[in-house]
RNA sequence: UGGGGAUUGGUGUAAUUGGCAGCACGACGGAUUCUGAUUCCGUUAGUCUGAGUUCAAGUCUCAGAUCCCCAGCCA
């Protein structure tokens, strides 16, 4: 019974066979991210991420973080510091890190441009690249067909030399963009598109945000991308599924180059969490039609998203790992992200008490238990799940708020265990209550619950037995807060961005299936005291509520809560059964 | 109609030279519980189809089905 995934297997055999360096070393193993900056990293790279990183570490060896910038009309600087900022959120950190200097270690493809170049060379002097000066649309019209090759280029034959200068003069700017490319020479009538003469480099007069102005040719992806692999030493060559028919080509470019390292490309599958989606085009019309409120709204599945969700880096790892690595393209149920994310904060998170919509409650006996304005501070555990986590005192007063929904004025069923009228309930660390009276508006709205309390339940333990030795029982603890001695926050809940499973699958256009409550705002959110002053970034869960992450919009006393996912609620479904 | 990949319960995965189809999530039921949470116990359900080889097939052979990717001077 083997564990380990196909990758691992592969790699397993390298080191036995002392592929790449002295048989059962592992340290030699060299993995790589390689994002193009061109948008916003998201739930899928994730995967890629923590693949990547995972094995180097593993097996004792070395991951990099390097940056395939070789479209420059794409590129942007804010995103390489978009992904930086996501990769070391993640807990991934590349060869070269360091905490003084965010960009420390990274590489870039651009890099290597002149490397590049010089390999270019070698390949023209070999008679395997020519210089093509067709144009873009007859270089397509002679691609051909799946099933009829395509034709040969009528500058395929030229000299070496000839290509050699004319390459050499669009790397100087001498031709305008799409006046000519570089092409390998390979085979036009491959059933594979990839090898039909692929191109190298192009002519691209843009102002590329590292090199600035000094390049006027960049090269395409199939050949940089094996360079930038061989240069680093990289032994894992770790992509998705779609560039297995690049495989050969990777291969052919870096066989026909002298002396060169030549890693071993291995693809996997791609993840579709559902109610979600990943493409970048799509991603970034919900941004610009302001369908979200930017790459890093709490709704959307990017990294910086999830994280302002109050998504762990923890439970994203977690999330990431446990689901396997194989070829077979998944769709991957977005309550296990959920789950990772709960699994972990039922540990990490410390437990306080928020009523998002509050209902007053007056206790009619107080007063007749002591000085009726009097406060009793009652001790309320942390975090059940971590004694090191201790108690802290909550207020508890004859004035109080209870969530809206935990009451009703006749009880549905008997499955109904929070208040009615009639009923009694415990409240969390505090006093059993009783409801016997209702305060209603103009409307006929409940506006005021009036209880009592029994004195000898403090701290919520259950009553002495009666004088016939019966103990009273109560189904419900309710969560509250003191109404004379509490915090106000806004508070945000997010449901699901897309109502179908896979957005646009059946409707045609993700936007068809765009949830229209996939965000609510509440504006009087009543929290226990400590509350107001908490930091943004902080997590808590609300007891009963689910887990909570105070967002950057939090200022001193004004906190602003994200609920980043609900607690399990078995009640929901009790309830929706009827 | 060409090429490349894939297919195990509702979902995601595991199974050594062919040797009892395992795990997790979900769903369902129960126990515990000062969170209808957590935790614990139990139940549920699967090898894409059809032939063949074999004492024995998820695994090997043949035929077929379905899904994904490929005709950018994007990555």
């Amino acid at each position: 019974m083997s564990d380990r995934h196909f990758i691992q297997q592969i790699i397993d055999r390298d080191i036995a066979e002392g592929k790449w360096g002295p048989k059962g070393d592992g340290s030699v193993v060299k993995t790589r991210f390689p994002p193009e900056p061109n948008g916003f990293l998201h739930i899928g790279h994730a995967k890629a991420i923590t693949l990547s990183h995972g094995l180097a570490r593993e097996y004792g060896g070395t991951f990099f973080l390097r940056f395939d910038d070789t479209n420059p009309a794409k590129e942007e600087d804010r995103y390489v510091r978009s992904i930086v900022d996501n990769l070391r959120w993640l807990g991934c950190t590349w060869e070269g890190a360091r905490d003084d200097d965010p960009m420390a270690g990274v590489r870039f493809a651009s890099d290597y441009f002149d490397r590049m170049y010089q390999h270019a060379r070698e390949l023209i002097s070999k008679g395997l690249a020519y210089v093509d000066d067709q144009t873009p649309e007859q270089i397509r019209a002679t691609r051909g067909t799946p099933t009829e090759p395509g034709r040969p280029s009528p500058f395929r034959d030229r000299p070496a030399a000839e290509s050699l200068d004319l390459f050499e003069r669009m790397k100087n700017g001498e031709f305008p963009d799409g006046s000519r490319v570089l092409r390998a020479k390979i085979d036009m009538a491959s059933p594979n598109f990839n090898l039909r003469d692929p191109v190298l480099y192009r002519v691209v007069h843009a102002h590329h945000h590292r090199t600035g102005d000094a390049w006027k040719i960049y090269p395409m992806y199939d050949w940089a991308h094996g360079l930038e692999d061989s240069y680093e030493g990289i032994t894992h060559s770790l992509c998705t599924l779609e560039f297995e028919n690049h495989r050969p080509l990777y291969d052919w470019l870096l066989n026909n180059l002298d002396g060169v390292h030549h890693p071993r490309q291995i693809e996997f599958a791609r993840w579709a969490p559902t109610y979600m989606i990943t493409s970048k085009r799509n991603l970034k019309q919900l941004v610009d039609e302001g369908h979200v409120d930017g790459w890093d709204d709490p709704r959307m599945p990017t990294i910086s998203g999830l994280r302002r969700r109050g998504y762990t880096s923890e439970a994203m790892r977690a999330f990431c790992e446990e689901g396997g690595v194989t070829k077979f393209n998944a769709k991957i149920d977005v309550v296990r992200l959920e789950n990772a994310l709960r699994d972990h904060l039922n540990k990490a998170a410390p437990r306080r008490m928020a009523v998002l919509r509050p209902l007053k409650v007056t206790i009619t006996n107080w007063g007749e238990h002591g000085a009726p304005t009097r406060v009793e501070e009652l001790d309320a555990v942390n975090n059940p799940e971590d004694e090191s986590a201790g108690s802290r005192k909550v207020p508890f007063s004859g004035s109080l708020f209870i969530e809206r929904d935990d009451f009703i004025e006749q009880a549905p069923n008997k499955k109904w265990f929070r208040l009615a009228i009639g009923k009694e309930v415990r409240l969390r660390y505090g006093y059993w209550v009783a409801c016997h009276d209702v305060v209603k508006n103009d409307a006929g709205e409940v506006v005021e619950l009036l209880c009592t309390y029994d004195p000898t339940t403090k701290g919520g333990e259950a009553p002495p037995p009666d004088a016939e030795g019966k103990v009273r029982k109560v189904k419900g603890t309710l969560h509250w807060v003191s109404a004379d001695d509490c915090a106000e926050a806004e508070v945000r809940l997010f449901d699901r961005l897309y109502t179908a499973e896979q957005p646009g699958k059946a409707s045609g256009a993700h936007i068809d299936d765009l949830n229209p409550d996939s965000l609510e705002v509440i504006a009087g959110a009543r929290l226990e005291r400590s509350l107001g002053e908490a930091s943004p970034g902080d997590r808590f869960q609300f007891e009963r509520l689910g887990y909570f992450y105070a967002d950057p919009d939090s200022k001193p006393g004004a906190p602003v809560f994200n609920r980043a996912v609900t607690l399990k609620d078995s009640w929901a479904k009790v309830a929706g059964q009827g």
